[in-house]
DNA sequence: CGAATAGTGTCTATAAGACAATATGCC
DNA sequence: GGCATATTGTCTTATAGACACTATTCG
């Protein structure tokens, strides 16, 4: 609650907080997600997932934590960003109470700095997946972070988030293979993608020894156009 | 993170958390939400959302934190509760950082002993929303709840947990129209929800001055089947 | 030309939705 | 029987997916 009461009057909650970031990026074909040394030494593994405190000198909002920290390790922007759940319980640290939101982000997979202590480790995929050992509860937090992109994967934009900024729709296809485990036919991906509101045709081909393919731009503002709910036309 | 180090080395978080929950049934077929008298003397308005701090004497868990907080209000059991963002800047509160965790519950309406705190109010439907005014941010956070249910409500099981345990299919037909505005056909709501897998016959049926109607009960386990997706044929 | 991948045409499968027809209780 | 609502049958539409066919580049 914010009544702005003088701070004497209620108990402020001692919980600790952080921010922790689960930034996936797809590289040649493989999901990956970007891991930082575990810090602590009693920690049972030794790589965990970048996070972070809320500096309040820094940071205005929960999502500038995020991205502050992800900027830590990579110099990549992520292309989206999204908070998956917070966990909090008197478990997960000695000390009592903890409390981690959880953001998930997505890195288009071009050249970028990254810093030393920055490892990407791959997940496999939905189907299978093969979770890389990491410290403190984060393998849970990495679950359900992909549990979230597979399911939004299949409803949404989000593929294109995954790919440089431009593509043809044979690479949506491989975003569905390296993420799901699986993929619709290339039928399905152009009948969903190939959609003047949804990309934008480039004019530029990608050269190969076969027929070229047309390079796509994702389409500027939307957002998460969703695919196959309630029809439109319900009344 | 959750390093256990000692207190000494790291900086603690010191935002003020709370739990805040969009607590919501149907009532004579209007979507209303559970709402608190707002205690600051300075807020805006007099109703708030119910929200309160995780007590470490009494929680383990953040959930715990909301289902005590919904308890004081009233005895109703959610029959569904589910996390749906958390919050936190520098701006909401005027004592520095404050971070909130928002619950949305579901409530089937059945009679309950409710505080003399307690107090439903209308939001409208999805399409047409007139929430009232509410103490703090809390409108916006009833907003945002209220586009995850509206969401939610079109492609999984969620409409029968605003429901008494035995219903007819023309139930779920007035939730669609009393969350979302608008309701599918009862050829579609037959199609989707007169299914083994959802929900059961109960053998009995609710009697009118007309055909009786079947009476069925939301299957056991079955959390949140979703409609609608990629086809499980995919290859 | 042949290999290789891009893109199209067309049919089937699944599920939503429109609408008409039928069923069954109460009065 | 007549009213009112429940339930079913059947057709249409939207979209996913299977699969075969055509197109275009490079070597």
């Amino acid at each position: 609650m914010r009544e702005n009461l003088p701070n004497t009057t209620l108990p402020l909650s001692t919980a600790l907080i952080s921010v922790d970031i689960v930034a996936l990026r797809l590289s040649n074909g493989r999901l990956q997600v970007l891991t930082t040394p575990a810090r602590h030494p009693k920690a049972q593994h030794d790589r965990a997932l970048p996070a972070g405190r809320i500096d309040p000198d820094k940071d205005e909002q929960l999502e500038h934590t995020a991205c502050r920290q992800l900027k830590l390790l990579t110099l990549a922007e992520p292309s989206w960003l999204e908070q998956v759940e917070t966990i909090g319980n008197s478990m997960r640290d000695s000390r009592g109470w903890s409390l981690t939101v959880v953001y998930f982000a997505l890195l288009r997979n071009e050249p970028a700095l990254d810093s030393p202590d920055a490892q990407w480790l791959d997940v496999g995929t939905c189907c299978k997946l093969q979770l890389p050992d990491l410290a403190y509860d984060h393998q849970s937090l990495l679950q359900s972070a992909i549990e979230r992109l597979c399911n939004k994967i299949q409803y949404t934009t989000l593929p294109l988030y995954l790919l440089p900024d431009t593509f043809t729709l044979s690479d949506i296809k491989e975003v569905f293979q390296g993420t799901l485990g699986k993929a619709p036919p290339m039928r399905s991906i152009r009948n969903r993608f190939a959609d003047e509101t949804v990309v934008t045709d480039t004019g530029e081909k990608r050269y190969g020894s076969n027929r070229p393919a047309t390079l796509y731009r994702l389409k500027g503002d939307n957002r998460h156009r969703l695919f196959n709910r309630l029809y439109e036309s319900t009344q």
